[in-house]
DNA sequence: ATTGCGACCGCAAACGTGTGCAATACGGCG
DNA sequence: CGCCGTATTGCACACGTTTGCGGTCGCAAT
């Protein structure tokens, strides 16, 4: 009876067009108050925002000028109910405290907003079911995409993919089969243009400090280690390839680790700069120096990369750019297009300081103030 | 006419049960369309997912079952129209690449997910026209609130909220009124305790590199170290008190300002972690030692302030931590509650290794691992 | 004067969900 | 047998927008 009262009075001011809304204090008008205010009926309100050419330019100037006036803004979701698209795409990574993650996070956040597209931040923590419920709660969104960098969960996602019927598209993690669509960075042949590097720079014993193994960056990037070992007639040896996660932390144990060893290496090749940055602490807690006992090369290229001591060389990732190749290929996606597939971007060898001639004195000096050269190795292609 | 007979096409597959649809191949099942798999209405089938006491148990699993089965996804869109609330909340930040930013969204987002809570992930580049179309942007997708990490728009932010009436919680940054929420490090405390710190170890020419000038941290931060020159006695001198942009690049030449001094300081209180990196670039490229011809302390304790060489002495600032509180303090705020205000969280000195005694030698080196001891200065309070 | 046409506008339906209220069924009680 | 309370379900509407289609009006052509 008092729900039927306030109706009642809803109904009234409604009909009266002159009276302002009294009854919801803190709304915000929609299509209709305006309609109410510029004496016209919703949808040619819709229209007039829009620029649609069906609306008579006086008009849709005035609806305009009353909106503005207003201060209405149009409603996103009731827009993406109807229109069953919502602008929106998901980006789920494994944290954005990442450093290589916030940088593609970037990239992609800036060409979806040139776009009109706004991004869902969703952390997985790098747990696989985490991971899972994510892409779950962004279907449940509604969103038109998602982007997905270096995945944890791998083969699920085929027939969630399938399932969910939503565009996605993979940074820096692939799948085998030519039905999901992905960036990568050209990993085999970054780490072999490092490891090479450290060849030509006279050492022999090389070793590898890779992430936890199973995932495909990782593979491929042992890979180009073993190829370049290979190339150069030296033979693989297990015992020098070690797993870290990522991170500096595990990174020093490993690290301190192949340090122990009856013959221990003079070059170690890292998985990404956060490893490298680890294994340059175990190097020197254990007294020796970088460049002139063990050299060290990184992946990345972060930021923090050339304001190490000494600045790392490294294989740099041009990480925003991939953030918006990713996103762009995604927009192609959902615009119907199906051609875009899987694309490679090539990696650069940075020399820096923290690689030197093997022998205990620094033969070849690279200025250390972080100036860049280019690539003594090959060019991959 | 055609319309017409679609129409009723459309309602003879929606009489018959059994028929799957077959019109729109790849749409996502509704409510409605496992309502007539169920021979239920659609508004048992709400009722049932949401486990309203309502609805008959048997039936409720029934329902579930076949939602189940067919793999539906509730519509976050359409419930967010009605419910008038979408679950949602936007993060802008000035870009999620800088490490403090990428902390404080981490916990952010864990704190939303854990109730059910989504983000939308706005860049400002630091730009306040960006930044301003940003957040109605957000108010356009009806977000329930807002967070702004490091604002660079200040004083327009109190009619936007005016007009939006949306919730809204700033972290590290603030403003006068009483208005705005927000969540700070106790910016003055830090930078103190880290002055005090390199005071007692006999420093007296002690430099200061900041931000840009006219934010509230910057200005608080430089607060600090005015307030523990004082007690000291030692007078301020304002060309030792620079200014870089917070990142490595402007801090190294800010610092080689420093170095070109007739009398050159002896240690520098950074603005943050990013500075002081840069800052010890520039000292080490002039051939000078950290920490023995010059002292570094920073501001934040990033990830990589431990690994540096040498490790960084700095104020530790909780990101993970201060965003989750954000996100909670939002979390209240949306649900009503109006008492947070604005709370100041405690910054904690870690004293590392690129801070010594004055004078040439080392007297107390600190232990280069990255053992974090406790602040030498006084507690702040 | 009727017809036709183009410009402009409103009607109504739809998108997928939530919810107040009425309706129905059923069991117990007087 | 009638009444009432309770459990369960369906009806109808609402949320704010877009869009196909029909309607009105003025004007030129027949």
């Amino acid at each position: 009876m008092l729900e039927k009262e306030r109706g009642n009075a809803a109904q009234v001011a409604l009909g009266g067009a002159g009276e302002r809304a009294r009854r919801q204090p803190l709304r915000q008008p929609s299509i209709k108050d305006i309609a109410r205010l510029a004496r016209v009926s919703h949808p040619t309100v819709s229209r007039a925002l829009q620029n649609s050419p069906l609306v008579n330019p006086a008009t849709a100037a005035k609806i305009r000028k009353i909106a503005e006036a207003a201060g209405y803004r149009p409603s996103a979701v009731a827009r993406g109910l109807v229109t069953r698209r919502t602008r929106t795409v998901g980006l789920v990574v494994t944290t954005v405290a990442d450093p290589f993650a916030g940088e593609v996070a970037c990239g992609i956040e800036q060409a979806a907003n040139d776009h009109g597209y706004a991004v869902f931040l969703a952390n997985s923590n790098a747990d696989a079911e985490c991971e899972r419920k994510m892409v779950q709660a962004l279907a449940e969104r509604r969103v038109d995409g998602i982007i997905v960098t270096s995945s944890r969960v791998g083969s699920d996602y085929l027939p969630m993919l399938a399932e969910l019927n939503v565009p996605m598209v993979l940074v820096n993690d692939q799948y085998p089969g030519e039905f999901v669509h992905s960036v990568m960075i050209a990993n085999e042949n970054g780490s072999r243009a490092a490891t090479e590097h450290l060849i030509e720079l006279g050492h022999r014993r090389i070793a590898y400090v890779g992430d936890r193994s199973g995932y495909q960056t990782e593979t491929e990037r042992l890979e180009g280690y073993k190829q370049a070992l290979a190339a150069a007639g030296i033979e693989y040896a297990a015992e020098l390839a070690v797993h870290g996660d990522g991170r500096p932390e595990a990174a020093v144990a490993a690290m301190d680790g192949l340090l122990k060893l009856a013959d221990p290496p003079t070059a170690v090749c890292c998985y990404n700069d956060m490893t490298a940055m680890g294994a340059m602490r175990a190097i020197r807690t254990r007294g020796l120096r970088v460049p002139e006992d063990v050299s060290v090369t990184g992946f990345d290229d972060l930021f923090f990369a050339k304001y190490l001591e000494p600045s790392l060389t490294t294989v740099r990732q041009p990480m925003r750019r991939m953030g918006q190749m990713a996103m762009e290929n995604l927009l192609k996606l959902m615009s119907g297009e199906d051609s875009v597939a899987q694309v490679k971007v090539e990696a650069e060898l940075v020399v820096r300081g923290s690689t030197g001639r093997a022998g205990a004195n620094p033969g070849l000096k690279v200025e250390t103030g972080g100036t860049r050269a280019s690539g003594a190795g090959r060019r991959n292609g």
